[in-house]
DNA sequence: CTTTTTGCAAATGATTTGCATTAAC
DNA sequence: GTTAATGCAAATCATTTGCAAAAAG
């Protein structure tokens, strides 16, 4: 089940969410779509673009950033910010955690679960209608601790 | 005991911490010190800048951040980012944690405990030294779902 | 007296905006 | 043919930097 999708797969599934959305299909679309889920890890937008520009130069930066946007409000990536600041983009949606570098920045992901149902049922109780939860554990990374 | 600290009792605070670390006590220090732990909620570096700016004309934007993440480091305030990308800081360092409106941008601390020795251990497993753990719930703020 | 910290101004860098052109539908 | 999306350039905004002057120890 965990094949690769093709670009034809992925293509058709992020077609489907635009027209049910209401949006168009368009080139960029399409190909920040392909980058993006197939990437490992997390990526900035200027990434995206760095990465997409030699295939597309005309492709701007304003477009990636539009397009990231809106691939957050489909469902396809998620968009997260690490304690300096930085937004980046997280090809995967389920329930999953950050552990982030103080030092050098940089951010893994963590296979572990959290219930975090107090947190919500909290956060109800304010009126808050939460849904998605995640957990950042700052600290050191493997590299940076040991000098 | 949570009586409100006075402002002497909070310099001598600073002062301790700032001696054992090796940096000097200034009044740009003391007076960003005072201000951000008396504040309730969480403050970005340039609303702290705005309201100290009438007492102070002189104090820079430069020393503000500067002071903001030496009080990061003393462990007085923490250095939180918000999903939009907003860098705040956070006169709470006890655990606590977090929603934030994806709307307008609004952060609601939650008090609610989370047992997060799972994903602690997972980083650890991975060489990742964790000394802090928050979690971030996205979603709507009761004035927000409200239309 | 020495070294750190400050204030200022200018630089940076990521993200956003306005608008005419192009591409989808 | 209409409307939304793009590309481009310029604008914006938070944050950082370099450096001389001021303050701390």
């Amino acid at each position: 089940m965990s094949t690769a999708a093709t670009d034809r797969e992925l293509d058709l599934e992020l077609t489907a969410a635009l027209r049910g959305g209401g949006h168009r299909v368009t080139v960029p679309r399409l190909l920040v779509h392909r980058h993006v889920r197939r990437s490992h890890g997390h990526l900035t937008a200027e990434q995206v673009h760095g990465e997409l520009a030699p295939g597309l130069p005309s492709l701007s930066p304003a477009t990636i950033y539009a397009t990231l946007d809106l691939l957050d409000e489909l469902g396809f990536v998620r968009r997260l910010s690490t304690p300096g600041g930085t937004i980046v983009y997280d090809p995967r949606t389920e329930a999953h955690h950050h552990a982030i570098c103080r030092r050098c920045g940089r951010m893994e992901d963590i296979e572990a679960p959290v219930d975090i149902r107090a947190v919500e049922a909290a956060a109800a109780k304010a009126g808050f209608r939460a849904d998605h939860g995640e957990l950042q554990l700052s600290g050191l990374c493997a590299a940076c601790a040991t000098p």
